[in-house]
DNA sequence: ATACCTTGTGAACCGTCCGTCACCATATGA
DNA sequence: TCATATGGTGACGGACGGTTCACAAGGTAT
């Protein structure tokens, strides 16, 4: 009786944490880190400003918790991807599926986490900074590391296996952002940014200069 | 007389004006906007916090002029690129060199220009991010049009020339970011962005699934 | 019923920063 | 030499927004 209640209130608390975040989390990608003042947060969350501070040390801890959040949701899932048993192709293909779901499922979040990836050291201090890009580098590594067994068996060509990753995890942004930003025009799906990616473009044998 | 004294005057007041933009300009893409204060400028540029205003209305006008200035010549570079004569191999072949070049002689503005066209309609109010997009958008379209023309004359496969487009810029991002972020590590050049772009990678013919 | 504690409140405080404006200094022209 | 204009100054006003803290409300234990 005494730990139901104790969880009745863990849970409560929690709830609400979430509920600050949820409402932050739309603010913050909607109008950016500076933009969003953390009475709005209040206002919208419908909790007081000082009740914010009882969750969170300041706004960039909020921030911070989001981001950690998403970037340890991401992670995870394509992590778990790679991991897919099946050959290094498959192992690609079922990352760059999983990239799709988890985007298109946290539409907000990618904002975040895309502008805070890409941006270097911008907008927030380090220590968060360091967090995502740590986790983030790892990913690149573990594609890395598929791409590159996939070279020993000859089943790509003998390019850097880490600026593959990179090259084909910029494809996957560079797409993803399109459809997101205009999602009815081109319609489009893993295995196209798979096939743009893997097949043959160039058809004749002259890619040699001049 | 007059005139050359008036052009002295001229002049001045254009110097002026460039030290003020190439002092922000250096800020900014260090701090981002909203952590870098007109006092900042003013103190780093060497003239008072007033002077500014005699140049600029206000901080975002200020900001606005330094995008606008990279947008345009970015937007100009590429563009006579695509212009190059050449069948559409050679054109976009040139296309990349430009980038990377453009890219590589002006590191700061990259990271305000790539921040600003990445994330959406974050950082800045309106009206710049429109003006931006506008040029990025146009720039995308007459190379969309380049691997459709490539696409007709059956030296591309045929995929939607406008995620091609998107998909090259996409790799090129990737790996001029990285490359700029952690030069030493793997060296790369236009024709590797090239070559990953358009070589075949795959080598079976197993793209099926299952 | 009373003391107590936890959760929540929001007015007020304080620092920061944008933008202004009255005021120099230099130079140009009379 | 004096008047005027122009480029330049920087202390200051005012607004905004993050953070605090004294207090309220509601539940819990004695």
């Amino acid at each position: 009786m005494e730990n139901t209640r104790l969880s009745r209130k863990e849970r409560e608390y929690l709830r609400h944490r979430q509920e600050i975040l949820k409402v932050a989390l739309k603010l913050f990608s909607g109008k950016g880190f500076h933009n969003v003042s953390m009475h709005e947060i209040a206002t919208a969350s419908e909790f007081a400003v000082g009740t914010l501070y009882k969750f969170f040390s300041n706004k960039e801890a909020l921030y911070s918790a989001l981001m950690i959040d998403a970037s340890k949701a991401f992670h995870s899932s394509l992590m778990a991807a790679l991991a897919t048993s099946g050959n290094e192709m498959e192992k690609i293909r079922a990352c760059v599926e999983a990239k799709i779901k988890v985007f298109t499922e946290n539409l907000d979040y990618v904002r975040l986490y895309l502008s805070e990836t890409r941006t270097a050291s911008f907008n927030i201090k380090a220590g968060l900074d360091i967090d995502i890009k740590v986790r983030y580098e790892e990913f690149l590594e573990k594609l890395a590391r598929v791409f590159e067994s996939g070279i020993k068996k000859r089943l790509f060509k003998a390019f850097d296996p880490y600026l593959l990753a990179v090259a084909l995890d910029g494809i996957s942004n560079a797409l993803l952002f399109q459809h997101i930003e205009h999602s009815d025009a081109h319609p489009f799906d893993a295995d196209l940014i798979v096939n743009i990616f893997f097949q043959q473009i160039y058809k004749e044998g002259e890619t040699r200069d001049e």
